[in-house]
DNA sequence: AGGTAAGCGAGACGGTACGTCGTGTCTTTTG
DNA sequence: CAAAAGACACGACGTACCGTCTCGCTTACCT
């Protein structure tokens, strides 16, 4: 997120309080996990505040507040995984099975604030700022595709199998009914897996 | 949006003004189109100005601003349809086709901004407020998901398609990377296509 | 106020309410009497709405709120009256109690509101209007003036003695203060009646 | 206005701007003397224009409206003194010429409402505001106040004369007609002073 | 060892937009 | 046809944050 490209290049005067840019990352995840705060009522101010620290001390190492979020996020600051897939031979029951859970887990009251807190921050970042295309990994690499390239690598999917892009298939609607607050049916979940593994033409 | 219940109630007191309600939504519309005006720039009193519409009278009816833009949207004076499929008769070649043409459109300067002035003021207001479900239906209920069900009818696909949710697994992951501002490579997308159709198995 | 001439002219339609009327009035005294509401608190709104009555109906017979408030004080919905003048014979003695009265009830916390509503009003309306002069009669025309009118004519006053200026010399200062929320010492107020009596100079 | 007890309490942050403070209190008498523009025109927001000041600087440092007239009218920035008392060694003449005076400036125009701005000032503020009261002041010492007492040094009035009181009695009258818009007679301003000076009694 | 160049918490600054409130006008239905 | 109800355009209110800017420190390198 920062350049950290000290080249020799010693710098002078104080250098950069490390517990104070952890504290403003911990300070971060924090109201966004535990409190009730979306994205848009995060701010500045009061991330400077939960984190003991001047809010000055924030725009000089980020320059915006989605900037802050991002990289709670990928060090981990701020967890949003999927479950794990379960794998007990059978591909598609394991697949419903990920999909309930995953549903489940998402219209938890707190999961659900928070994963769109994420979402939030994603696209008001990554409307302005390149480096937001990493958000897209969470759910295009999700432990589905893993798990899809590993049962292609046994030879049960096509060998020409796009893992990521079948992984996007099934998981990317789940996401954007996450957003819009309306839990889809099961069948309508099994069914998007049903048609990633056995597709829409008749066989 | 607004509640139409005319239950013979007739209400006492000056009626609401229609020329009001749809100057917001024209306003609305204009601003997010013509201007070079992201959703987040968008003000209440902009909107409120450009309509020659007293402030107050948009929050007598409108909870808040995404509101308003979702009424546009649905009302049509925001226009954010997909494209239309081509038909050749090989539905394959459609909607890769399609998947292209969509693309080359989402990543119109123009047309982005305006399309995640739709997705954050979806989130913006989904994550509270049961109306906003309606916006799924801009990629769910897509053009795509009409020639599912027409090629369905047609018995070109399995009698038990759930097209609503085919539909979903090809234009959600388009969606989202819409969003993320990344634009897909054009194999990927085909393989969205081609996962749907032929799904990840062999054959 | 109101010109109320019905001259026997059968009006058509539904007769002008002489009970809204009467309503606006009372219900302006209540507000500013019961309530804890100063005159600059005090909204034609709220008026309407204690009253029962339409706000339009306010403003087609008032221009103003300080002209509903000034009728309300002149047709003695809302009283101001000072306390009178105790009669012992010994007129000197007669004012100070009077002063030490006036200022008891004053600083009175229910009177004081109810006070400085009327010099508000007084204010706010005699700036811009010419009917507000009356209002300086509430102290120069009080109880004092009478009494010195009555000594005067008793001999007991130079018989040039213009009364109403004399009562003001009295009674303006202490409406000041009252205004002011300083209650004046007890000294500085009988040194008033002593001066207006005694006069400065030597005798 | 603002307390300054400097207790050696060292602020921390950046400190209060000097030069904000003054350019609003300058640009609240620049508004209130060269405009046309009464008290009750005047807005906060203006003030913050024409001091070209954060809105929120001034709510920053004074509660309300009238605290920043007040303030300005203690700083010298708004004048509203009155005239001069002239010095023939006739207190009587003295005092005549002084009350003319006065009543001259005080209705014309441009005086007028910039003493309604002090007065609503002061009204709306002293009734919650212990700082107000020294507003009294402006006429209960005015220069009048100061003659009196001179002379009284010099033995031309009685040796235990109040002579605050004394002062408000001529100068509160006139400040409560110049409010209420009607110009006194002379006489009776005048028999305002002769009051005052040879008491209401038959000497 | 002292100088000096950042970084630090704090918080005031000029701004913009918020959502609310009151004004005075207007347009309905009701009596 | 006036009165009630209440929506309307307008505009000020006081608040919340923005991103920038001093302050008086603290820290750690560099003479």
């Amino acid at each position: 997120m920062t350049e950290d490209v000290p080249i020799a290049e010693t710098r002078r005067g104080r250098p950069r309080s490390a517990a104070a840019h952890q504290a403003v990352l911990a300070a971060t995840a924090r109201l966004l996990t535990c409190g009730d705060l979306e994205y848009d009522d995060l701010t500045v101010e009061g991330i400077a505040a939960e984190a003991g620290v001047g809010k000055q001390t924030i725009y000089r190492w980020w320059p915006q507040k989605a900037a802050v979020v991002l990289e709670a996020l990928l060090t981990g600051h701020l967890q949003l995984d999927f479950a794990q897939v379960p794998d007990t031979g059978d591909l598609r029951a394991d697949l419903h099975t990920w999909v309930d859970q995953t549903l489940d887990e998402a219209f938890t009251e707190g999961y659900r604030s928070m994963a769109r807190s994420l979402i939030s921050a994603l696209l008001a970042g990554a409307a302005h700022n390149e480096g937001f295309q990493a958000v897209t990994r969470i759910w295009e690499d999700s432990p589905v595709a893993d798990r899809l390239r590993q049962e292609r690598e046994a030879g049960h999917l096509r060998a020409d199998l796009d893992a990521s892009s079948a992984a996007a298939a099934i998981a990317s609607p789940l996401v954007l009914r996450l957003l819009t607050s309306g839990r889809p049916e099961a069948a309508w979940a099994h069914a998007l897996v049903d048609t990633a593994l056995d597709g829409a033409r008749t066989r």
